[in-house]
RNA sequence: GCCGAAGUGGCGGAACUGGCAGACGCACAGGACUUAAAAUCCUGCGGAGGUUAAACUCCGUACCGGUUCGAUUCCGGUCUUCGGCACCA
């Protein structure tokens, strides 16, 4: 079969007859299929792309054939760094190679033949989109969920820019290679810490793979202590939140993070110079690098002491990167003895190790000794098991007001604040006298300026821009200026999923109903290197607009799949500076998109992926050549016999079998074990129609075998349905039904072990109780000869399975 | 380093809740068809031993150990590879 051509004729046929278009009002049951949208980066589709959009749509093939309403929407995640980075080396605009690359993917995820209803289609650059992110961010801002403080960026002082991380290597910048340095800048958040609790108890409620829950759950990471208020001797007060108060008599130090702002006012004059100079080396080190448990612990005594609430000793406080400052109050207790960290850092720095856990019996007695076990030299508190220990020294320093029972979270608020030019413009204005005030309603979208100088030199590309930057304060008139900064594009990938449906909307970002209608997404198909970030803001996102009454669900996506990655055919990630990369196109045009399709179904587990094999892509096309074959072979055919005898039974049997694996197989996205079924009833059928057979019997089979194929291989599928003499569309047809008992077999084969080692095999009538089953082996000479003359000890039946005879 | 996964023939992969390891396919080998090749069709194909050929025996799911009548599957430990680590998206 001339596989281009066909594809084009029913591409055209499908596109004009709107074949796909969603129907908002059908009476079938929705059913919301989506996969992450692209970032539209170079020119053409990458395998991934394929892998990930190809295979997804023969899911929503198949869940339309299975009847229900299938809402399949694409769009662009078209603001982001890579646009402008190319623009400063190229000096292309970034709209304008944005919208390009947005021409070309288009063009091509066309030519893949996907279900994608391009009327409701998204690109998040355009003012059309993003005034609505606007408006949702003053949402935000009105519900107190949007606030400023001062923040870290990366700062390459030779660029004079902020890097992202990926543009720092080694501590150095990528460019240059000048030592990058922390720098500090007021910027925006988002207090997603306040639904870290939601956020954790709703994993309950979503089917979702577990690896990517547990990802979740430990990235908000719960932990439940209290707060101990210590005080620095003759200065102020502090807190230290601890999962383990009932350790306080052992604290021995206190370590802040370098950042923390209180050290600059109780370091003493004689350790000054060493403070700020450890401070300095502290800005440089990577968060990855501080929390490491292996590297060498450095820190300095700051020459300040503190006093511990339950017993009125001081100890010393020093500052150590190990803490860190954005994580619970910035500040820690040293308990050298029962933390593996802090007896490092005591070990190292010869400061006192106190045990105050002993263990409960005569186990491990060594230090540090992190196990639970009983108080020991803790005053009142001697003797009390570790949780008892817990509860009462917070209940007492609770009561003297020196502390109380706290939940921290690792989660920490999101900063959205980018110093650059292809974002969302943060739609606020900074007036002298009014302070952040936001741009009314009527005044959205706040226009991303074309005309910019978005060179790095040191401030953000719009401050440059006076035109944007020079606005009159909305509420007291005065000439204010507007902010400059742009929003983190997870902020437009956060609320996506919401638009498509109501893409085109002018008056609101969505229309209520429907959405309260069309939500959740069931089922979304992403890469899992998105399983905390995006997927935990999108669920953030969701949850905050539920309780300003924008809608009405708790959870965006209720099933999650993340499909694998393909490598190159050396087995490494594909790239272009190793040279593995694989283009679609090229196979494309050599076999078509329903063989290449294929191929991606049949040759990777779909979570898993793997290398590309070009063998494989051959097999495939070698097999969908033979179901053509098949079809025109039983077409011609003048065939005499009409009785239907046992080969047809087995026919009969092998596909239903065929139909209730594929059925369950598509369900759950094992596509390789589907095409796989499929090859098994195509080779049956071959060796039924080897010589004599029943035409109008095997048409039959034929046609169901068609509607089989039709998800996996959709072009195909179409134009073999028109040859059979079906009325268009294949599309429009039901999935086919397993009939249950054509699946029911007489009798079963059974596998003889003896210690577990396989002897033979048997048969005996299918649902066989064990009695009957036991009585059999031991009656029939050749079965019991295996464990003649031995000492049964134990007679094991699996129904249907196997029989064990264990003998000793 | 921390968090989360994965490791099965020469290769891609299969094995639903612990029950015949290797489905399906590739590669390879042999055969049929052909003047020949391609295409197509048929047969074989984890390893070692054993046999004229079979039968049969042992080993085998990264490695070490455990639970069990029985482990690719569950538990403990080790090694390797991959994803994420808050400004790539």
């Amino acid at each position: 079969m001339d596989y281009t051509t066909i594809e084009k004729k029913w591409q055209k046929k499908w596109a004009d007859t709107r074949l796909y278009s969603f129907d908002k009002n059908s009476a079938k049951e929705k059913k919301y299929i989506m996969e992450m949208f692209s970032y539209p980066s170079g020119a053409n589709l990458h395998v991934g792309h394929w892998y990930n959009y190809g295979l997804s749509d023969t899911f929503a093939r198949y869940s339309r054939m299975k009847g229900f309403n299938v809402f399949h929407p694409m769009g662009f995640d078209a603001f982001g760094l890579p646009a402008e980075n190319y623009a400063i080396k190229t000096g292309i605009h970034p709209q304008d190679s944005t919208l390009k690359n947005i021409e070309t993917m288009e063009k091509q995820l066309k030519a893949m033949g996907a279900t994608f209803d391009w009327d409701y289609e998204i690109k998040t650059c355009l003012p059309e989109y993003y005034r609505w992110t606007q408006w949702l961010f003053l949402k935000m801002y009105d519900k107190g969920l949007a606030y400023r403080k001062e923040a870290p960026v990366n700062w390459c002082s030779h660029c004079n820019t902020v890097l992202a991380n990926e543009q720092v290597v080694d501590g150095e910048c990528e460019r240059c290679h000048t030592v990058v340095q922390r720098k500090y800048l007021t910027q925006w958040f988002l207090k997603i810490t306040e639904y870290a609790e939601e956020l954790l108890t709703d994993l309950d409620k979503i089917d979702w793979p577990n690896k990517t829950k547990m990802m979740q759950r430990n990235w908000i990471g719960k932990s439940v202590g209290g707060e101990v208020t210590f005080k620095v001797d003759g200065g102020e007060d502090f807190n230290v939140f601890t999962t383990r108060a009932d350790t306080l008599y052992g604290c021995t130090y206190m370590v802040f993070a370098p950042e923390h702002p209180m050290v600059k006012s109780f370091v003493t004059d004689e350790y000054r110079s060493a403070v700020e100079a450890y401070i300095n080396e502290a800005a440089k080190a990577t968060e990855i690098d501080r929390l490491s448990t292996t590297r060498e612990k450095t820190g300095v005594f700051t020459g300040a002491y503190a006093v511990n609430p339950v017993n009125g000793r001081k100890v010393p406080i020093w500052i150590a990167d190990y803490v860190l400052y954005t994580y619970g109050t910035g500040a820690v207790m040293g308990v050298p003895a029962h933390d593996e960290r802090d007896y490092d850092f005591a070990k190292k720095f010869d400061l006192p190790i106190e045990r105050v856990i002993k263990a409960k019996g005569d186990e491990d007695d060594s230090l540090p000794f992190v196990e639970y076990g009983v108080l020991i030299d803790s005053g009142e508190f001697s003797g009390l098991s570790v949780e008892d220990g817990k509860k009462g020294i917070l209940t007492k320093l609770k009561s003297a007001g020196v502390g109380d029972f706290k939940v921290n979270y690792r989660l920490r608020d999101w900063l959205i604040s980018r110093q650059r030019y292809w974002g969302t413009p943060i739609p606020i204005i900074h007036c002298a006298d009014c302070g952040t005030v936001p741009v009314p309603e009527k005044d959205l979208p706040v226009l991303l300026p074309y005309d910019v100088e978005f060179t790095p030199d040191g401030t953000s590309p719009l401050a440059k821009s006076e035109s944007f930057m020079n606005v009159p304060c909305p509420k007291c008139g005065k000439m204010g200026k507007r902010e400059a900064d742009t929003m983190d594009t997870f902020l437009c990938s956060s609320w996506y999923f919401l638009r498509y449906i109501d893409a085109h909307n002018d008056k609101a970002p969505f229309d209520k109903e429907l959405v309260d209608k069309m939500m959740p997404v069931d089922c979304y198909v992403g890469g899992a290197e998105h399983a905390v970030m995006h997927l935990l803001y999108a669920r953030f996102f969701v949850k905050a607009l539920r309780d300003m009454g924008i809608l009405d669900f708790d959870e965006p996506f209720m099933r999650l799949v993340h499909q694998g990655t393909i490598l190159g055919p050396d087995g490494e990630r594909m790239s272009k500076s190793r040279g593995n990369v694989i283009s679609p196109d090229t196979y494309i045009e050599k076999y078509g998109s329903d063989v290449f399709r294929m191929y991606l179904a049949f040759g990777f587990s779909y979570i898993d992926g793997g290398p590309w094999n070009d063998d494989g892509i051959k097999a495939v096309h070698k097999f969908l050549d033979r179901v053509e074959r098949l079809v025109e072979k039983v077409i011609a055919s003048d065939s005499p016999v009409s009785t239907v005898g046992p080969a047809e039974k087995e026919i009969e049997y092998a596909l239903n079998y065929a139909i209730d694996k594929i059925d369950h197989d598509l369900a759950n996205f094992q596509f390789n074990t589907g095409v796989a079924r499929l090859m098994e009833l195509v080779n049956a059928m071959y060796k039924y129609t080897d010589g004599d057979f029943n035409k109008g019997f095997i048409l039959d089979v034929t046609k169901t075998l068609v509607l089989l194929l039709a998800p996996f291989a959709p072009h195909t599928a179409e134009e073999l349905w028109e040859r059979l003499g079906k009325p268009y569309s294949i599309f429009n047809q039901s999935f086919p039904v397993c009939d249950a008992s054509a699946l029911i077999k007489d009798s079963v084969e059974l596998v003889l072990q003896v210690n577990g080692k396989i002897k033979t095999k048997f048969s005996v009538a299918a649902g066989s109780d064990s009695a009957a089953v036991e009585a059999l082996v031991r009656g029939d000479a050749e079965l019991s000869k295996f464990f003649e003359g031995m000492t049964v000890r134990k007679f094991i039946v699996v129904p249907d399975k196997l029989v064990n005879v264990v003998v000793g």
